[in-house]
RNA sequence: GCCGCUAUCGUCUAGGGGUUAGGACGCCUGGUUCUCAGCCAGGUAACCGGGGUUCGAAUCCCCGUAGCGGUACCA
């Protein structure tokens, strides 16, 4: 449709809420075809709507935006502004025949639709205005009584376009009805006024949610009679909710919002991995997919035609939300650069208030190798303030079904005490030597090391679950290991 | 009501005129002579319904059904 070489798109959120995830896909997708294509990807605020649109609104954009590692080449753009260009566009499309005045009141409107969807038929405009004289109409209007320009859809004629995702599409002109381009108050409406700002921002390649894909055709409508080049058009098919609704915040909660993903520990790339996902698949191939190689590997016209379930349920506290998105994400955590992870770690225990400047100075060192070790078994960020406490602070919950299971063992009592004796001769404290010297101390008692092992991890970590003992012996350290083994024969069954 | 789009395991999906219909996530089971929420191995589970075309249909066509979208002086 299009022979500019240059590939622009654009992202064009309507500032009147929360970033809902569904946005965050389109504006994921429209970048990366503007990277993969060597494109620009232009940010467009779409604030026309005055009532509902907010400043706070708009930084949740940015922000998110910043969030997920999109960054826009030009922009952001604010739709208001262009009001004047909106308007010249109405008013050549007027001049020109393309449009023309309605004087029906919304009441008469109303009425004459009521009756056309009683009676079966296609609904017109009663007052006739369609083939009223424009220089009657001018006269009209000039004196005072209000009217809404409409767009003339031309007669017999059928739009076809070739969605980059749906494929061909054909609608009858007859099946359009006259469509209001500025209202009573003047202001333009919607479809003319992005008509206006993608043919003015040279718009390439319009990638929007499923949702545009039926009106479409009116604004190739608007384009031809503008004398505009018709934009490559690419719909997405819709998130929905587990019961096929639309996905609301106001009926499904923050999960639908993107600042949730950013305080629940999910890392920006592997949102971005997960949302990909939905529409569209690397086919055979592995499913966690770094930025580069989604750009490498996307192609748009292998998304889904259907639209796609966002699978959380509501209670679960282990799957809080789709369960794909945090598998995911505790692949990135085990994967990633641990440089990159540090960082991060550290702002979690800040916020959790265990944080320690220690622990970027001389025990830099320490804490790096603890989240490495740590790191295996979490799945968001939060997991290394929450279950990853007992490593970076003395401060931490004995798990009740922990100290059951572990410390509720028939022949305990006492064993801890002496244990804690024995590892606080140990030199050098290293895994090695301490599993030599559990071992042999299991040996001496007549029970089983795993008997000991297990004990000393809910006294050392208050849980049940965790890395190989050994190296937690090691991590935690000589000091901490004798006090929290000493510590924990208090919860020893009988003590 | 009218116009349109869509329909493969619970979810995301691959595939597509002849396949044991594949993978991922979830869930379940076993293993991991130290645990498991980690790891490894296995298992569970699907082509919306009805017609047609065809030697053969989950795949192509039609109808139905359902879901979604549009049908706004919302975006």
């Amino acid at each position: 449709m299009s022979d500019r070489d240059q590939v622009r798109v654009r992202f064009a959120p309507s500032p009147t809420g929360y970033f809902h995830v569904g946005g965050a896909r389109t504006a994921l997708f429209n970048w990366i075809y503007a990277r993969q294509r060597g494109g620009v990807f232009v940010l467009r605020i779409e604030d026309t709507d005055r009532e509902r649109s907010t400043e706070e609104s708009v930084s949740y954009f940015i922000d998110g935006l910043k969030w997920l590692g999109l960054d826009w080449d030009e922009g952001p753009f604010f739709q208001a502004k262009n009001r004047p260009k909106h308007e010249a566009a109405a008013a050549e499309l007027l001049g020109a025949g393309h449009a023309y005045r309605c004087f029906c009141t919304p009441e008469e409107l109303a009425a004459e639709k009521a009756r056309a969807v009683a009676e079966k038929r296609s609904w017109k405009c009663p007052g006739g205005c369609r083939d009223r004289q424009s220089a009657d109409a001018k006269r009209r209007s000039e004196a005072g009584e209000p009217s809404v320009v409409r767009f003339r859809v031309p007669e017999g004629e059928r739009i076809e376009f070739v969605d980059m995702v749906y494929g061909p599409n054909v609608k009858e002109a007859a099946d359009i009805e006259d469509f209001v381009i500025l209202r009573s108050d003047g202001s333009p409406l919607y479809n003319l006024s992005v008509v206006v700002d993608d043919a003015d921002m040279g718009i390439t390649h319009v990638i929007r949610g499923q949702d545009h894909l039926s009106n479409t055709p009116k604004q190739i409508l608007l384009y031809r009679a503008l004398g505009k080049e018709v934009p490559c058009f690419g719909h997405l098919p819709l998130i929905l909710a587990p019961n096929k609704s639309k996905l609301s915040k106001r009926k499904h909660g923050e999960i639908v919002s993107l600042p949730f993903y950013r305080e629940k520990g999910i890392l920006p790339e592997a949102f971005c991995n997960f949302l990909a996902l939905l529409g569209w698949s690397p086919g055979a191939e592995d499913e966690v997919l770094g930025m580069k190689e989604l750009i490498e590997k996307f192609d748009l016209s292998k998304v889904n035609k259907s639209n796609a379930v966002f699978d959380y349920r509501g209670g679960d506290e282990r799957n809080w939300t789709d369960p794909k998105a945090i598998a995911i994400n505790g692949r990135y955590i085990s994967a990633m650069d641990l440089d990159d992870l540090v960082p991060l770690v550290r702002e979690r225990l800040e916020e959790a208030g265990i944080w320690r400047d220690e622990f970027a100075g001389e025990k830099a060192a320490w804490f790096r190798s603890a989240i490495d070790l740590v790191r295996e078994r979490f799945r968001t960020l939060c997991d290394f303030a929450t279950l990853g406490r007992p490593y970076f602070s003395d401060d931490f919950e004995m798990e009740e079904k922990a100290v059951r299971k572990n410390l509720g063992k028939e022949g305990l009592a006492g064993l801890l005490e002496a244990l804690a004796g024995r590892l606080g001769g140990v030199t050098p404290f290293d895994a090695e030597h301490v599993e030599e010297a559990v071992r042999a101390f299991a040996a001496e008692r007549d029970v089983k090391p795993g008997l000991i092992i297990n004990a000393a991890r809910t006294a050392l970590t208050g849980t049940n679950v965790g890395p190989s003992m050994f190296h937690v012996f090691e991590l935690l350290g000589q000091e901490k290991t004798v006090q929290r083994l000493k510590a924990a024969e208090a919860y020893v069954a009988g003590a």
